[in-house]
DNA sequence: CTTGAGACTGTTATATTATATCTTTTCAAT
DNA sequence: ATTGAAAAGATATAATATAACAGTCTCAAG
């Protein structure tokens, strides 16, 4: 839970974020990051990031593997004598998703933190089918060539959604073992 | 609702069919060609295309827009004196989903059928945000791309999803033709 | 034929995900 | 302090999907 944290400490602390979700890291950094990051983004928009928005922020970044939003609503509702009701949790991922906070993945219905918050880019996502780890590819070059090769059939592209389904690096390890018994 | 249909009548029958989502068609033909291939699929698989299973893929086909379950449910069940239930559409459409006889929209909750079946593929969908005629794309090329910048993270890609949300050309012009006056 | 196993469908109930609508609270700007 | 807009609370319900079990059909082996 705290090891290999000096490894990215420091200068290239900018770069490469999102590699850490197959990674040992300290994870309350990214978490911070997030955080840190909601904030400017309001300021500078002038929107408020609300306790309860910034709370479900830290619920939805809490691991590097996605959450319903039923999952949230659990979480929010635990220590609290009265239960949160759906429509609490909906407007804050709404408000999360429309500044690029967070993300939904459509194939799980569920929401995961955006590890490259900040520059424009459109995610591509892969979801590990085993453990959900999921990691967001920052691949300019690929989402440019799909939305080309439909602009050339005279679609006009606007949104773009990516992801693909597979076996994440310790998930692939763990299951070559397996079959070596 | 009959017009252009000679232009595709004939020898290039078995070309560029999911092209024609975009252009004025004898729509049976699709449905038609749908209901052949799937026959045939079956009948090399050794599995059983029933009258249920027939009728549902039938209704998916029934546009080029993508269909809700509970549309087809409601469309089946409009000549029955007891309506049908949820499970029996869902097995119908798990059925045709796993022989690859139509797609699940995942941004839609939505299924249409496959334009190309027969061709092993993974679809690629432009989806019209205003009318929802989709279109699907075989584009091997962007789609190896996207596995192996996948590939190249440690990543093991197995299903992929890609699905565009823009204007189709027929939505396009309309809006600019709306734009002029 | 008949009969039995497996595949398919029917039926009921319920889980999961998401939204509409109205009320109350919060909060910043005046 | 007042007030108006944005946010959050509360209640109800819509939309999508599955679990579980019972009945029916099909087809091949006897």
């Amino acid at each position: 839970m705290s090891a290999t944290t000096k490894a990215n400490s420091g200068k290239k602390a900018d770069y490469g974020l999102s590699q850490r979700a197959y990674t040992p890291h300290d994870h309350s950094h990214c978490i911070d990051r997030a955080l840190l990051h909601a904030e400017e983004l309001c300021q500078s928009k002038g929107e408020r990031l609300t306790t309860l928005r910034k709370q479900v922020l830290e619920l939805v970044w809490d691991s590097h593997k996605p959450l319903g939003a039923y999952d949230v609503l659990a979480m929010m509702s635990k220590d609290k004598e009265r239960p949160i009701a759906p429509p609490t949790v909906y407007r804050a991922l709404d408000f999360l998703l429309e500044h690029g906070l967070i993300h939904k993945l459509n194939s799980l219905n569920a929401y995961i933190g955006c590890q490259c918050p900040g520059r424009p880019h459109e995610g591509i996502f892969l979801i590990c089918e085993q453990c959900r780890t999921t990691r967001e590819l920052d691949s300019t070059a690929e989402i440019y060539a799909l939305k080309n090769a439909a602009n050339q059939t005279g679609f006009l592209p606007k949104r773009i959604l990516v992801e693909l389904t597979g076996l994440c690096p310790a998930c692939q390890s763990q299951q070559s073992a397996a079959k070596e018994q």
